[in-house]
DNA sequence: TCTGGGGTCCTTTTCCTT
DNA sequence: TCTGAAGGAAAAGGACCC
């Protein structure tokens, strides 16, 4: 047992990140297998309040949905994005995050489904049990994304991980029948970057050894963490590959970027990166928000803001209260036609999930904010968040006058 | 014709206290 | 009493991610 204990503990660690292949495209097209191969895109709405496909409900089985009933981009109006597309769409320039109106010029055939939460949501739960039951040390990334710690599982260790990621590969394929790329690397970072050389359906094996042939050649935006406004940054000191800014000395990085993020810049260049795989955590904040079918204005469209206002203030206290919690910061966020935003946040004394609480505390932040202008968002969001169990909660009706519609709203 | 929603984390600013 | 340093908490904004 001795020994045991001590080839355990000199373990290199074996670090996965796995990553679903085209995940919301893939599980529309468990769905809908008769539109393989067309172009098709998902976004532009939450299917609960956009039945857009004729059919549905009407007792056909979903695969035998005629294609002619499928909604097409180009009778689309309205607000939105793409939030996936897939790959038939793409050869048209069609991508995520572009506007619908853009989109449905450039392929206005496309076939557009709305976006399915719950769904993905399911089929998320599922591959992540798939995952526990053979690895249970994971670390949740969102829908459609994992940390795994390889470093102690049976298997993982065996030609650097790759044998235990073809069985988790294969598992998960056989109870959803969606496919992932898997990276397994000494780290989070490396990792992560791994599960992207060979998608779809890629293992990649990366050792320490292979920073300087198959990471330095990258573009720094490959390190997640580098987005848009970093890589610009570095780009203007000429630094475009990841190798090139592991030749920059840690000082120069700390000079220019600041101690923490220059820091972490020099480390992430040279591969380092210390983070456990963390399969326990708190959520910090909980939120609603909602981008309005036109703009709208504090004076003119009072009524309705009023509205939308208390919705999203009840929204958010019914989360907190399914899931748990209690907040004591409450804060708004909105955002102007310009698309310029703002944020105010007010912390109270006693954490509340209480709708009207919030709804109170929330319209005194919004009088705190300029309304001269139109408005096509508005959130609410609770931080400071506590277990309900752990407090005591601000007592809800007791001395509230209800979701006031009057005093406490500013212009509204 | 632009540009969703739900988060986390970090930095900077501001205010308050010592 | 005034001024400044130092530090913490809260507030505001922004970058980034899925």
């Amino acid at each position: 047992m001795a020994a045991v204990t001590a080839t355990n503990h000199s373990l290199p660690r074996r670090i996965a990140h796995l990553d679903m292949d085209a995940f919301y495209a893939s599980v529309e097209l468990l769905r809908y297998p008769q539109l393989q191969g067309l172009p098709v895109v998902i976004g532009g709405g939450r299917r609960d309040c956009d039945q857009r496909i004729t059919t549905e409900g009407s007792g056909l089985p979903l695969h035998e949905i005629a294609l002619a009933d499928f909604p097409r981009l180009q009778d689309y109006t309205g607000r939105g994005v793409i939030t996936t597309a897939t790959y038939a769409a793409r050869a048209f320039g069609v991508g995520s995050a572009m506007g619908l109106m853009k989109a449905a010029r450039l392929c206005p055939q496309a076939i557009l489904l709305p976006v399915d939460f719950d769904e993905y949501r399911r089929y998320s739960r599922r591959f992540k049990q798939v995952i526990t039951d053979i690895a249970p040390v994971m670390e949740d990334r969102g829908v459609d994304e994992v940390y795994i710690d390889f470093t102690r599982v049976p298997g993982g260790q065996r030609e650097g991980g790759r044998v235990l990621a073809r069985l988790i590969q294969k598992a998960i394929f056989d109870a959803t029948g969606l496919t992932c790329s898997i990276g397994v690397a000494p780290n989070k970072l490396l990792a992560k970057m791994a599960s992207e050389f060979h998608k779809p359906k890629g293992i990649s094996i990366v050792h320490e050894a292979d920073l300087q042939p198959l990471v330095w050649p990258l573009a720094c935006r490959k390190i997640n963490g580098i987005g848009p406004k970093a890589d610009a940054k570095l780009a203007a000191h000429g630094i475009h590959t990841i190798g090139e800014l592991a030749a920059r000395s840690r000082a120069w990085l700390v000079q220019h970027f600041g101690k923490a993020t220059g820091a972490w810049l020099h480390d992430a260049a040279w591969g380092r990166d210390e983070r456990p795989v963390v399969t326990e955590s708190e959520p910090v904040s909980i939120s609603r928000e909602t981008t309005f079918e036109r703009d709208l204005h504090a004076v003119h469209d009072r009524a309705e803001l009023g509205r939308i206002f208390t919705a999203l203030c009840e929204q958010v206290a019914q989360d907190l209260q399914r899931k748990g919690y209690a907040g004591r910061t409450i804060g708004i966020k909105l955002r102007y036609a310009d698309f310029r935003g703002a944020t105010r946040d007010q912390t109270i004394a006693q954490a509340t999930q209480d709708a009207a609480m919030l709804r109170r505390v929330a319209g005194q932040c919004l009088k705190r904010v300029p309304l001269q202008q139109r408005l096509r968002l508005l959130g609410v969001r609770v931080a400071s968040l506590v277990p309900v169990a752990e407090v005591a909660l601000h007592p809800a009706a007791a001395h509230s006058p209800g979701p006031a519609q009057g005093d406490t709203l500013g212009l509204f």
